[in-house]
DNA sequence: GCAAAAGTGTTCTTTCTACACCCATGC
DNA sequence: GCATGGGTGTAGAAAGAACACTTTTGC
């Protein structure tokens, strides 16, 4: 039994300590998934981006710094998701991915992602190194999960947007409709969105545009917004 | 940007990588936490269980193992609960400590842990290492919140357990008293829970004794048993 | 027979769900 | 003036909260 104070330092001599990012985003198909290839670029095998930790950085600025890399944005919704550390889930080296996920509007993302990395939709996932199906299964459980109970569905969508909007985006991630006046008179209530002196206009009649309120980021104790 | 296939190794050579559970029990006074002392006997400063993860171990087995030694218990609740790896929690090296958190019935526990390691009221907790407080505050957050909407109240009870036990380890955790007949209702209803033939004989009436069932570990879709 | 804990139902309030029509704009 | 998406209220069902007395045992 090893503590803090004796350290087995050959224990961790050959383990790589890595963190990984699944950033989600959404666009008019649905919930997207940035993925980047790896060996035969005919039969890419796909991996989830992600960087070797750097001696001088925590796992948040790692994490944070990789994110940033592949999406040119500087501040998104970004949460640990899972430690993978299993010694079966690589053959040549122990192997710890440090997993987040992000969201990003897609309107702010930069066009072209390093390493040609790209976006795939969630229910047509290609070829995936080891264990990323199973990472991008759970990082989606998760974030359909915390849709319910919390107040996440803004993270994906521009700083202004309509109610019909904010909608499609909880039906996208959640795979179901919901009741526009239901959806509306909860989203109200849960008082974490504002109206903005703003509208949309399109095809019908102009969208009142509302806003994500600044000061409910702090404790969102929305629970169960949608059971 | 490091990737899987390229990774940089001098990055990790000093990265110290470990486990550490934090282990609830619950006694007639309430929620107790596992810790072990570090330095001076006299005024110890406390830690988390933990030890280093060896080459050949999963996480999991890492936990698992480190668990099994202080408790004495072979099949106990253990879930992964966050990854700490901030540059700034330990000035002498990388520290990534992946965190774990157990609940055992103190009943089954071995009397003496090794180490020293003793038990510790959560609402009266002595002076503790680096950043052990934010961890045991938040896992003892995962662990009420987790209580609303799942089953893990039985982990801390033995086998067969009466309803009042049972509503008593319920108020202990969340620290709030419940009425008797809603928690009977729901909890009966939820259906995760069943009678034995047995009875618990003590001072009044004697009270009939529940087992968890066990074909309701897989999928506890309990959500928000108590709100 | 009394102390001590177990066990049991009903009413009221709140929340959830299902559902259909009018409104403002662009063309 | 019509096509298109935006916006609004109500009634019935379900779930949650509050609440007090009877039962069984040991002493």
């Amino acid at each position: 039994m090893q503590s803090l104070s004796t350290p087995e330092t050959n224990a961790i001599l050959s383990t790589h300590l890595e963190v990984r990012v699944v950033i989600f985003s959404l666009d008019t198909r649905g919930l997207q998934v940035l993925l980047r290839p790896l060996a035969d670029p005919q039969h890419p095998i796909w991996e989830l981006p992600g960087q070797a930790v750097g001696l001088d950085q925590s796992l948040d600025e790692s994490a944070s710094h990789c994110l940033t890399h592949y999406s040119g944005l500087q501040e998104s919704y970004l949460e640990q998701l899972y430690t993978y550390g299993d010694v079966k889930r690589c053959h040549e080296k122990r192997l710890v991915s440090v997993v987040y996920f992000a969201l990003i509007p897609l309107d702010k993302a930069i066009f072209k992602s390093p390493d040609h990395a790209c976006w795939h939709a969630v229910e047509k996932l290609p070829d995936l190194l080891l264990d990323t199906g199973d990472i991008l299964a759970y990082a989606l459980r998760r974030l359909r999960y915390k849709l319910e109970y919390s107040a996440v569905g803004f993270e994906l969508l521009p700083d202004n947007f309509s109610l019909s909007e904010l909608q499609s985006t909880y039906e996208k991630i959640l795979g179901e409709k919901l009741d526009k006046r239901n959806f509306r008179k909860r989203i109200l209530k849960a008082d974490i969105i504002e109206p903005t002196p703003h509208q949309r206009l399109g095809e019908g009649r102009p969208a009142r545009l509302y806003r994500y309120r600044p000061d409910a980021v702090a404790e969102v104790k929305t629970r169960r917004l949608f059971p």
